[in-house]
DNA sequence: CCTACCGATCGGTAGG
DNA sequence: CCTACCGATCGGTAGG
């Protein structure tokens, strides 16, 4: 049993807007939606929010930033090999995801919504994120413990493998983080990995 | 060079809306946007088509099929093992998103707004192309031939691989079809083999 | 938090 | 393929 946290009305409004954007898209979605999913009229909305787009902002920066702390964790601790700092981001990552399985498919599915100047930030970060696998690749190939590939390619697969985790997980199924945690991992490393 | 396909007005007004889809999203895309890149006004279009679900019909459709008859050409061939038929799936799948870049990604994001009874029917084809999978993969393990793994697990990582592929893939790129697949199915599957 | 309401835009039709 | 136009719905504001 989690304790049931209290959230205010603007928590509250971010929670089922994440839900009603994961189930319709953020274009489909529409505040009169909203505002019945809270239970109050369309204009109350606007004492709590500025704006439609607001809240799909808050969203998509809110995971966004989970993702590069989850990682600098990962970066803060001592490593031996690139093999474990690749093994411990992809765990990272998919903690992330499965902390928040709905905001996390919000994120991926209608980030391109967002108009300028977020549309640009956005995109920096998610680079300067994807460069993150890149270079660990890099670094584990100069080592010789990854195959030579191109590594775009690599981190582009796994991910994807990572990021389509939302559209399956059941967080009342039988797998918990940790596990698909090893399971995605060995998958995805062995197939790297000089034997 | 590739000669100049003739399209009559029905096929252009398909490719226009699938570019325009695949930028801007299914619902934020206006009837008025398509007339405006066809070049002409937006009730002309309905000379053509009768709704705009239609066309987002026809390409989800168009797409379903070509998959469909991808991986049914692998069947007819002979096989010595599940590891080729898996990594024929797996290229076959690959061509047909290359193929179809645009396409492709408008039928993976957009799907979700086609309505009853077509949605219903879009979902249960997509169960039995994944069933297809699940199968080889199931006899794979009964043979010794890949680690023994939850089926379902190695489906969903392998498909979100291949389908991330649209999102990067560079017609004017290096890679061939053949070199993507050839990477892929090496990452992918030398994971899941027993060595 | 509500009622009343705005201009803009939507998918689509009528009629030619 | 066009002009003229429809009812519905959109995000959001004014004023309380």
């Amino acid at each position: 049993m989690s304790k049931p946290k209290k959230l205010n009305r603007k928590q509250e409004l971010e929670l089922k807007a994440t839900e009603l954007f994961k189930e319709k898209g953020y274009t489909a979605s529409s505040m009169r939606d909203l505002a019945t999913k809270v239970g109050i009229e369309a204009p109350s909305l606007y004492s709590h929010i500025s704006s439609k787009e607001e809240i799909l902002r808050t969203i998509c920066f809110r995971i966004a930033n989970e993702f590069f702390e989850a990682i600098e964790l990962v970066d803060q601790k001592a490593h031996n090999s690139s093999y474990t700092i690749l093994e411990s981001y992809i765990v990272s990552h998919i903690q992330v995801i499965i902390k928040n399985t709905s905001a996390s498919l919000v994120f991926f599915n209608e980030w391109k919504h967002l108009s300028e100047p977020y549309l640009g930030e956005f995109k920096s970060k998610r680079s300067e994120y994807e460069r993150r696998f890149h270079r660990i690749l890099k670094k584990g190939m100069e080592n010789n413990e990854f195959i030579e590939m191109d590594e775009k390619f690599v981190v582009l697969t796994i991910l994807s493998a990572l990021n389509w985790i939302p559209h399956w997980y059941d967080p009342k199924g039988k797998w918990t983080p940790e596990e698909i945690g090893g399971y995605i991992s060995r998958m995805l490393l062995h197939g790297i990995l000089i034997k």
